[in-house]
RNA sequence: CGGGGCGUAGCUUAGCCUGGUAGAGCGCCUGGUUUGGGACCAGGAGGUCGCGAGUUCGAAUCUCGCCGCCCCGACCA
């Protein structure tokens, strides 16, 4: 039992000016957390202790599911980053920390980073110390403090530049047994996020910067969740908008057979989709070729898409860049012979096609057949070009941004979106690291194999603050059971009344054998500050001890959720208290 | 990194346009009255007006630079 009056719950009545999001201002007003600076937040005693119940519900779940508990460093020397796979990505994001001043160094890079991941600290790891397939599988997870400067942290423990992460990562013999890590471990987040009361679903995500071949993201759906999630209620289809597809474009569609020769026409200062569209062109924006140059690992290459579509940049990852980015006008002209407006892919229109890295067609250009692009000419488009015959496309592909709408790629049923909260994260990686550093076993034939590595991570404090975001009312927090900082309040309104205390006292330990964490307000306050506060900080069942009640020889329990008080007869006091424990335990 | 906004007491803020005494509410301290949903009265403490230059007799207020914070976009392991 922790006594209100000799803890620390700084509790506010106005929002503070920096927070936008519910989540955010209760965070703070309920006395969780304070910030430092931009992205970087104390955890205050209360916030700390959501934070503890979440990482031990988690550390539980985690080794249910296989996972064996190590901890890293959160230095790592900026070699371990050099020598892997993403070092030119991951490098924008990371905090350097230099040894202090010695001089020994160019300036230029550092000698230490934050980490902010531990794949390249896991694998060399695993590398020196596993070589036989006796010894695999093996699933080693941390919780820890993480470090990413991120490009804009918000929304409080939302993006911050330092959180707290349930990262691991599982290392098998070969793809079916890395599959089965993989779903163990997505049982294990399942049974996590079902234990603290976040609803989370499981959509399919991107791999991004991470590579691998698959991976879903956990979502908690929120309207000021950064991420859209498209799904289908009929079928069950849930996935990331960097990732989603649908069945815009037939499986047997057959190529469209040429109108006729292409033919060049002068379009002057039509340099849009959009103008081109207009009179006196009328072409519509579906019978356009969009034509994207990107600059990969320092060699153009070329995207097209339908007129009307959007790029899904993310889905571009998949064509095996490390780095890629929109090229400028000037590094385009040299290659292409024209400037943005009027560029194509038609075979021969390419001033220099040798410099491509290659050209890459969305499927949907396939609805298209023919069509009207740009002739690589200033001023000048091309019409009547066919698909098939005319364009110079390396490689079809799903490029495109998918629209709510479109036919779900399961079921057919047109797709939705919402907005999500990411808070967990599954890859299955494969052996991108383990090539890299090496990490190799020998099996029973003497042979020697990279072994199939998973990851996995679970943003602790931004589960934390989504379930807040999903759990408040007017008042304040809502904590579910399983991650209350107490989950039973004893208000005692005259606290300078001994038997008042008293008899808090013995309703605490009462609820406490029960299996409650117990708090007792004994501050010197009015009644209504107490109440306010209890809902604020969103205690699940309160106790409630006047002096009016003493005299009438009863007490109050009250939950959170509900707006109804029962009185319960003195005698009976710790009986009902211990039941009612009982009772919000079974459901949580 | 681009666009926009904001920095005044612990918190929320007024004042700035039109230069001249820095104000309020909450919180805090003292005393009193209160006491079941953020009480009331009286008194009090608390400010380099983000930092630095400049203009001016005089700058919270006008100008420039810097820093910080927030929002939108881009980005996001």
């Amino acid at each position: 039992m922790k006594l209100w009056s000799q803890f620390f719950i700084p509790t506010l009545k106005e929002s503070p000016a920096d927070a936008d999001i519910t989540s955010h201002k209760l965070l703070v007003r309920a006395g969780l957390v304070r910030k430092l600076a931009g992205g970087l937040y104390t955890y205050l005693p209360l916030g700390l202790r959501v934070m503890r119940k979440i990482t031990q519900i988690c550390r539980e779940e985690i080794e249910r599911g296989g996972g064996i508990e190590l901890e890293m460093p959160h230095l790592h020397p900026v070699e371990n980053w050099q020598h892997g796979p993403r070092w030119p990505a991951a490098r924008e994001i990371m905090f350097r920390a230099d040894s202090a001043g010695d001089g020994k160094r160019p300036s230029r890079e550092p000698e230490f980073v934050l980490g902010p991941t531990h794949e390249e600290v896991i694998t060399p790891l695993v590398k020196a110390e596993i070589t036989s397939y006796r010894d695999l599988p093996k699933n080693f997870y941390q919780i820890a403090t993480k470090f990413r400067n991120e490009i804009r942290p918000r929304y409080g423990l939302m993006r911050a530049r330092e959180f707290v992460m349930m990262d691991a990562y599982s290392f098998d013999v070969d793809d079916p047994h890395a599959i089965v890590s993989y779903q163990r471990m997505k049982a294990a987040y399942e049974a996590f996020f079902r234990r603290i009361g976040a609803h989370a679903i499981a959509v399919e995500a991107d791999t991004g910067v991470m590579g691998g071949s698959f991976s879903h993201e956990f979502m908690v759906p929120a309207e000021v969740g950064d991420d859209d999630v498209i799904y289908c209620e009929a079928s069950g289809y849930a996935a990331n908008r960097e990732k989603a597809t649908s069945a815009l474009v037939p499986k047997d569609l057959a190529d469209a057979a040429p109108v006729g020769a292409t033919e060049l026409f002068p379009t002057p200062g039509i340099v849009t989709i959009a103008a081109l569209e207009a009179a006196p062109y009328s072409v519509p924006a579906d019978q356009q070729f969009k034509t994207l140059v990107f600059m990969g690992d320092g060699k153009p290459f070329v995207v097209i898409l339908r007129g009307g579509d959007e790029l899904e940049e993310a889905k571009l990852g998949s064509l095996g860049f490390t780095l890629f980015r929109p090229a400028t006008p000037e590094e385009i002209e040299p290659v292409m012979g024209a400037r943005p407006g009027s560029l194509g892919a038609v075979r021969g229109t390419i001033k220099n096609a040798g410099a491509l890295a290659g050209v890459f067609a969305d499927y949907a250009i396939r609805l298209i057949g023919n069509g009207v692009t740009g002739a690589n000419q200033d001023g000048h488009h091309l019409r009547n070009v066919n698909v098939a015959r005319d364009l110079a496309v390396t490689k079809f592909g799903d490029f495109r941004r998918v629209r709510p709408g479109e036919p779900c790629p399961l079921s057919g049923q047109p797709l939705q979106v919402r907005r999500g909260i990411e808070v967990g994260h599954i890859f299955k990686l494969g052996t991108k690291y383990s090539e890299k550093y090496g990490a190799a076993y020998t099996d029973d034939q003497k042979q020697s194999h990279p072994m199939v590595m998973g990851c996995y991570g679970i943003g602790i404090g931004r589960t934390m603050q989504a379930v807040i975001e999903q759990s408040h009312d007017a008042d304040g927090i809502v904590w579910p059971w399983a991650i209350a900082p107490y989950q039973v309040l004893v208000c005692v309104l005259d606290p300078q009344l001994p038997e008042a205390m008293e008899l808090a006292t013995r309703l605490a330990a009462a609820a406490e054998a029960a299996g409650a964490d117990v708090l007792v307000d004994d501050r010197a306050e009015r009644p209504g500050v107490k109440f306010k506060d209890a809902d604020l900080i969103g205690i699940p069942l309160r106790v409630t001890i006047g002096g009016k009640g003493l005299k009438e020889g009863i007490i109050e329990l009250k939950a959170r959720t509900s707006k109804d008080v029962r009185k319960v007869p003195l005698a009976e006091a710790e009986t009902q208290l211990a039941a009612a424990v009982h009772s919000c335990r079974g459901v949580a």
